[in-house]
DNA sequence: TCGGATTAGTAAAACGTTACACTAGAGGCA
DNA sequence: TGCCTCTAGTGTAACGTTTTACTAATCCGA
C-alpha cells in the first residue's frame, strides 16, 4: 500500500503538504496541489482508514444492527442502507442478532471496540440495553422508537386507516385480528389505526397477536380455524398474513371466497402467492437512505431532533379481498 | 474510552506489560496477571481496533460481497457468516453490489480502504475484476468459482442428478428447462447434472435461460405459455420456479395438474406459495459457516487450498410435481 | 523602504497498540 | 564464587495520518 510518505517523496515535499493537499486545504499552491494529486492517482493511493481513524476519532464506517435477516423487509432495508452508505463512501458493519438480546449486545460490542461512527438500529426488546450510556456513538432507530433517540419509520397509524377505510368500502364489518407482537409500537400502531378508524360499525370477532416471523401459535390456528364471523382477516405483517393463508387453505378455507385477509409491509412475496394479497406498502428504500441521511448529519456535528421522520404508506390492493 | 495506559497507571506497571497480559504472552508472573486482568475488566477496557490494526496490520473484520440481498439465497448467508463470525470475534462489513460490475468495484475500493483482513465473496460476471492483485486479502469464493481461489458451493451436479432421478420416477420423459444464467457455473451444472443424468430417456422440449431474479423474459413467457410436450418444469431456482408458476396459472394451466414443476435452493417461500414447491435443499447455513472458517483460516497464516469444498444438497419433496 | 499581513510550506507530536531489544534479579551448577 | 540461563518486566520505536505551531518568502500600502 502506498502512503502519504510515498507521495511525498515522490513529489519532493512534506507528507504534511501532501495530507493539506489530500484533505483539501488551502494552504497549498496550485502546482504543487496539481502533482501530489497526480502522483496519489498514479500510485494508487488509497487513505489507510485505521491511521485516520487512531488520529481523527472517526472511522468512516457505520454499524448496522437488524433484528432478523429472514424477515424481507430487513435485506432491503439493509440494501438500502448500504448503497446509500457506500455512496457517502461509509461502510456498513452488519449485525444480525437473530431476535437475541445477547447477540445483540455482542455485536455492539464488536462496533464499539471498532469505533463505527454512528449505529442505525432497529432494536430487539421492549427497552434501551444498558450499554448505551453517553459515550456511544449516534445511533438513529429503524421502526421501533425509544425515548432520545431519532426514528424513522413508516406511518404505520395511517396504514392502518388505510386497511380500515378499504375494509369498509369492501363491505366488511366484522373482523379478526391476527395482531404482531403487541409490545412493538410498530404493531400496536398498525392495529390500532385499523380499529379506531371504525368509529362503531365494526366489530371485532377475534383478536391473536403472534410474532413478526409469521409463526403461528396454537391460539393463532384455532382462531383461523373456527373463525367465528369474521369475513376479513386483518395480519399484522405480510408473513403473518401469508402464514395465515397457508393455514386456512390447509384446512379448506378458501381465501377470498370464505374468507379476505391483508397484509402489511408489500413484500416481493405478496405478489406470488396465491391468491396476491392485498397490503400496505412501506417505503422501505426511503427509509433506509433516510436514516442514513440522519446519521451522516448527526455525525457531522448537526443537532438533529430526537423526533421522528415519518413517511406516508399506500394501499395495494390485489387478490385477497373480496366484496362482502 | 479506557486505554491500556490507564490500565498501566491503576496497576502500576508499564504499557508493555498490560499488553503482553492482554496478548496471553508468557511472561509476566500470576499475581500482576491478575491484576491487570481485573482492572481491564473494571474499567471496561476494549481495545482500540484502529490502534491493534495499524500495528500489525490486521482489523479482524471481513468484508461480505453479494449481488443481491433481495434473492432470499443471500440474506440467509449472510445472517450465517455474520453468527459464525462474530463468534469469531471478527466484525462483518457489507457490501451489496446490486448485481453491477461498478458497484461491486467501488464495494471493494472501500473494503480495501478499512483493510479488512479477508473477503467473503460471491462475484458478478464471468470474470475476476482487475482490482484482484497479489496485495488483496484473502478471498474465499461463495458459489461462483474462479480459477486461483477457494470456493465454496452445494454440489449443484447432485442437484441436477436428484432432480432427474426423481423426474424419471415420477414418470416424466419430456421435460421443458427454464435454466439459470448460463455463464454461472452454479445455474450451468444444474442443467447438466439434470440432462446428463438421463443417458437417452428424456427429451428436451424446449429450453429457455433466464436471470436468477425470476424476472421471465419474453422468451421464457412464450415457452411457458405453449409449453409443448412437456409435462414437468425444471427450474434454475426457487425464484425462476415460483415466477414460472404464477405465469401458468394466470394463463389458465393448472400446476401440477397440467404441468409440473421443479426449483432449486429451497428458500422460504417455496413452502407457502400454492402448489408448495418440489426442490432441492442447499445447506445454506453451513456453506456460509465453512466460508468464514477457511477465511479464518487462511487469515491465521494456514494454507488452504485453493480448491472447492462442496456441500451434498438434498431432495425436498412437496407438491408442485405429480405422477404423469 | 519599512513593517505588517498574507501565502506556501515544514517539523514534529500525537493517537493506542505491539514487539523488539534490553535489564535486573533469581536460580542452577560446577 | 563465578558464570550461565531463566524469569519477569520495562523502554521505546514504529505503524500512517492529521494538526498545531512554526518559518521563510512574498506582497502590499503608505
Amino acid at each position: 500500500m502506498t502512503t502519504v510518505k510515498d507521495i511525498a517523496a515522490a513529489v519532493g515535499v512534506s507528507v504534511a503538504t501532501v495530507s493539506n493537499v489530500l484533505n483539501g486545504r488551502p494552504n497549498v499552491g496550485r502546482v504543487i496541489r496539481h502533482k501530489v494529486l497526480r502522483a496519489a492517482k498514479r500510485l494508487g493511493y488509497q487513505p489507510n482508514r485505521a491511521a485516520q481513524a487512531m488520529r481523527t476519532g472517526r472511522t468512516r464506517a457505520i454499524g448496522l444492527v437488524l433484528p432478523d435477516l429472514t424477515n424481507p423487509f430487513f435485506p432491503e432495508l439493509a440494501q438500502a442502507v448500504e448503497n446509500t452508505a457506500r455512496n457517502l463512501g461509509l461502510l456498513v458493519c452488519l449485525v444480525d442478532s437473530q431476535g437475541r438480546a445477547e447477540g445483540e449486545a455482542d455485536g455492539f460490542a464488536l462496533l464499539m471496540q471498532h469505533a463505527v461512527d454512528g449505529i442505525i438500529w432497529c432494536p430487539v426488546g421492549p427497552r434501551l440495553p444498558p450499554y448505551l450510556h453517553d459515550a456511544t456513538p449516534p445511533v438513529v432507530l429503524i421502526d421501533r422508537p425509544r425515548p432520545g433517540f431519532p426514528v424513522v419509520h413508516s406511518d404505520y397509524l395511517m396504514g392502518g386507516r388505510l386497511l380500515a377505510d378499504y375494509a369498509l368500502r369492501m363491505g366488511h364489518r366484522c373482523v379478526g385480528l391476527l395482531s404482531g407482537p403487541q409490545n412493538l409500537a410498530s404493531a400496536r400502531q398498525r392495529r390500532d389505526g385499523f380499529v379506531e378508524a371504525f368509529p362503531r360499525d365494526i366489530t371485532v370477532a377475534w383478536e391473536v397477536s403472534v410474532g413478526f416471523d409469521g409463526i403461528l401459535n396454537a391460539e393463532a390456528l384455532k382462531a383461523l380455524k373456527r373463525r367465528g364471523k369474521a369475513t376479513l382477516i386483518v395480519a399484522g405483517n405480510d408473513l403473518i398474513a401469508i402464514s395465515a393463508m397457508r393455514c386456512l387453505v390447509e384446512s379448506g378455507i378458501r381465501v377470498p371466497e370464505d374468507v379476505s385477509i391483508t397484509g402489511f409491509d408489500n413484500i416481493r412475496w405478496t405478489d406470488v402467492v396465491t391468491p396476491r394479497l392485498t397490503t400496505i406498502a412501506q417505503p422501505v428504500g426511503a427509509i433506509g437512505a433516510k436514516a442514513v441521511q440522519l446519521m451522516q448529519a448527526r455525525m457531522s456535528g448537526e443537532k438533529i431532533a430526537s423526533g421522528r421522520t415519518i413517511f406516508d404508506v399506500t394501499l395495494v390492493e390485489r387478490d385477497s379481498v373480496r366484496r362482502n
